[in-house]
DNA sequence: CCATTATTCAATTGATTTATTGAATTAAAG
DNA sequence: CTTTAATTCAATAAATCAATTGAATAATGG
């Protein structure tokens, strides 16, 4: 009897270390955050994160392997996908951990700014929305603006940016995000803007972190 | 530049496997909700999970270089304890994740529970606490009810649960609750209880799941 | 039908992980 | 100081993991 319930226990805790094993390398971490912004296909990934086609292949591969993944063929193409938003939260959850546990990573993210960590949190926008005129753009690829974005927000890769800044009076305030806590798209918009005049500032919080704390426009 | 942003987000993904790392062993992820119930020695984590001693020294030292355990000398026993609760959230949404995507989850969930799964959830014993005249009773170790445990839970052990029936009247109304939702004792109590006339039932969630969702009294 | 494009597969190599066993270390008791 | 108890360390063997390279497959366009 109590061998059959070390049994179940070790079955079951088996189960979840497949989820586990599937977070266990950088690699597939930086995959599941780039498709938690919108699907995306192999070679897209492949090319954001500088990593071999067959590689980001088998490591997809693990993903489908653990269900945190789902695919369909467009053309050529497979379109990746997560398969639930639950892994958004884990993910964000997982880099919450890592922030309050590891000094490394707080090292990193001074290294990510270059010692210049300002930013306005979710609060700090939903202030400034109501109370100030200023403009939240989005500085991710079209595509993932496309796929959810805060709303209210303007789409402006960071690409594209130099293009904008005619359409903006100089006295413009202006918010920018990106991707989230680990992204530098926002940090280099608002240099940008800076340089150009603009009172800019970078939003720390991504589409997944308004997501979860599900704040109102 | 492009290669400076690079290594930053391989360092970071780097840093969050470590994590991930951590998180990919079911004996890991077994020591880790073990002492989401409370502080123990490795002694006693040897004995709740069937491992060696020696091999139980090895995975907490793991966890300890991923810093989601620490420990403090008592005398000759080393106890052991989570860093952080975020870690038992973690392990939380974890387990929920691997539910909502793993069918084997289900399966042994069910093998768990022999086709007998029904329980009441936390909102159901927050309405039974206040509209009946119920008992509610916790069957985990003493030490896991000493470190916390729901508010208005008696202490009663699974190993004690012979003696206590003694105490009880036959008409009182019982619910158990253990260690959470990949637990036997709280089904086990339940049996037993019914064996001898009880009307007792099982909840489904324990002490993290109530403070997660922090429900009061 | 052939060429192209995107993706996956298979084999290989080197690195990492896991459990075991016995030794070593740490702390307390006598 | 010696013995005991609890824990950690080190070495080993087996299994698993990750990236690369080249081949194979799938789907489309001409």
């Amino acid at each position: 009897m109590k061998e059959d319930v070390r049994m179940l226990k070790d079955g079951i805790y088996g189960q979840f270390a497949r989820i586990g094993k599937a977070l266990s390398s950088p690699r597939r971490l930086e995959l599941l955050d780039l498709l938690s912004q919108g699907p995306k296909s192999v070679e897209t990934l492949s090319r954001e994160t500088m990593m071999s086609v067959a590689n980001v292949s088998q490591h997809l591969q693990t993903l489908l392997e653990a269900r945190l993944v789902i695919f369909e063929k467009k053309g050529t193409y497979a379109i990746y996908r997560l398969s639930s938003s639950t892994t958004s939260r884990l993910l964000l959850l997982m880099q919450e951990l890592a922030e309050e546990l590891l000094a490394e990573v707080k090292q990193l993210r001074e290294q990510f700014y270059r010692g210049e960590l300002e930013a306005i949190s979710l609060e700090g926008l939903q202030d400034r929305m109501q109370n100030e005129d200023v403009i939240l753009i989005d500085v991710r690829p079209k595509e993932e603006y496309e796929y959810a974005h805060i709303p209210g927000a303007y789409s402006v890769p960071i690409t594209e940016l130099e293009q904008h800044l005619k359409q903006l009076p100089p006295e413009q305030k202006i918010v920018a995000y990106c991707r989230g806590r680990y992204c530098v798209y926002a940090a280099q918009a608002v240099d940008q803007l800076r340089s150009h005049g603009y009172q800019a500032v970078r939003l720390e919080e991504g589409i997944r972190e308004w997501k979860v704390l599900s704040i109102p426009e």
